[in-house]
Order: C-alpha cells, then structure tokens, then sequence
DNA sequence: TTAAGTGTATTAGGTGATATAATACACTTA
DNA sequence: TAAGTGTATTATATCACCTAATACACTTAA
C-alpha cells in the first residue's frame, strides 16, 4: 500500500505483482492519459528508485520497456523523457488496447458469453453504480 | 503447443503460464459451456497427469481450486466429478465474469478510454473480421 | 479378504523469475 | 573537474512452480 508521488508521477506499490511490471503499468497509464506531458523529463532511475526504496535494476528494467513501447527517449547523460511525439502514444493506445480487447474477449468466450451477454452485464453494473465494488 | 484429449476433455498446454493454471482454465472452461455435461466423471488424477505428462501434484492443485469453485466434487476413492447443480455452474459463470469486466473496465481506463471507444473498436474489429489477427 | 483405483499428504530437490547489493563505465552538463 | 545521467556486470537471496518418490485412507469389485 504504498503511495508515492514523484514529480508529476504518482505510484501505488505493493506486492501483489512484480515491482517493475507496477512501474511499467502505472507509468503507461500517466502518459496515455496525459498526466505527465509530452516532452517532459521522467524521474531519473536513482531518484525514482530512492523515492519508492527499490533497487535502481529494477526501475531500469521498466524504463527499458517504456522505450521499446515508444513512449519514452533516453538521452545518455541526460535522462529520460516522455517523447515529444502525439502518435506514438496514440499507436501504443491502440495496439495495448487491443490486446486488451483481445484478451478479454477470449475470456469471455471461455465462459459461453457473447457480446449481447457482456453489454447485459456493464449495463446492469452502470445502474447498480454508487462506489460499490463488492468483491 | 500440446493438444490432448482426454475423456470429454480437450487440453492445449504449453510453457507460457503456470501448468496448473492452464488446466484450470480449460477444465473451467469445458464445464462453463457444457462440453463436459453436469454430473460427468472428470478424469482421474493419475490418468490426467500422465495423459498430459506431467506431475499428479500439478493436477492436484488445479483439481482443488476447481472444487472450491463449486464445479466439481470429489469422492473419495471414486474420483472427481463435475457438479450436478447448475446453479453452481451459473453463479461461477456469473462471479468469474463480473471479476474479468472489472479488471478490463480497470485497463480501459488506465489508457484513458471510455466505454464508447470500446464499443468502437469492437465494431471495428468486427467489421475487420476475417481472421485477421495483426498483433 | 484382497487388489486395484481413487483422492490426499509429505518430503526433497531443481529451475527460473524477481529483486537486491555493490561496483564500474560512458556520456552530458555546469 | 564534479555531479548527475543511463548502462552493464557479478553475486546473492527468495519465491513460485514443477517434479519425484513414497505413503496413507477410502471405495469398489473380484
């Protein structure tokens, strides 16, 4: 349960998962939504690694998957920033979200439900809505 | 990239995910759609880990998890069963559903989507729909 | 009673992913 | 030159997963 803000960037770690896959996601997340802008200088790999008291290797390792998803530059010596490009994000929007998509239709469809069943099921959960996650 | 039938039951396993997941997830599966019939023997857990070559423990494990789902029940010295209640069948389908629409609502909106952008991309990929998976 | 087939439990060991720790190197900027 | 970057390496520790071997309790049928 541990909550940090770092910069712009703000994480909640636990242990739940791997700690880099955590960095990697939330990371994600704030650029495709646009909580950190384009162009600007991601916390360097010490820094963030002090903040959430976690090994430096660890943090690198979520860095390297930020560039290979085209989302972040690193300059040597510089550090490592959010890329200046809009389409980069918007392509790795689409392509994560439709692996997600893929993903969850595949789930779906090992449980016999169909796309009319899953609509049934959202709207059900719309109306019923007022903060109650009950599982 | 193994395809066993086994009784009713039609397992493809491979070393992407944890062995006893995979069985657990085909085993939910074949009950959820009906194509292993309520009431039915399960194989045993010997005759599935050798027919699948692995381990009667790895069997084990995804043979209790499925009974504290409710889909199966064990007797002892006879062997495993799938549950004669479809109720049982039906709240499962119901629980395990509502647990995946969660967590791909939680996803969708870690990239910033909404539920429209969703309805798109499904009609999209719909429209699209000739095998054509490129990713 | 016996034998074969069930689920179950225990103990031991192996492998790989994950994370830490310590250290060093190359590059950039002030 | 010094401080701050990303990067690489080596060693170690822990845990999840899987295997292996063995034994026990129960049920059914011969």
């Amino acid at each position: 349960m541990e909550e940090q803000q770092v910069g712009s960037l703000h994480f909640h770690i636990d242990f739940s998962q791997p700690l880099y896959e955590q960095i990697l996601d939330q990371a994600r997340s704030a650029i495709a939504k646009g909580e950190i802008a384009l162009g600007d200088k991601m916390p360097s790999v010490r820094e963030l690694a002090q903040e959430l008291r976690i090994n430096p290797n660890t943090v690198m390792r979520a860095y390297q998957e930020l560039e290979r998803d085209g989302l972040t530059e690193k300059r040597r010596g510089q550090g490592t920033y959010v890329t200046s490009s809009p389409e980069h994000v918007a392509s790795f929007r689409t392509a994560l979200a439709a692996r997600y998509i893929d993903s969850f239709m595949e789930q779906m469809e090992s449980l016999g439900l169909a796309w009319e069943d899953i609509e049934t099921y959202i709207r059900q959960k719309r109306d019923t809505e007022q903060g109650g996650s009950d599982l």
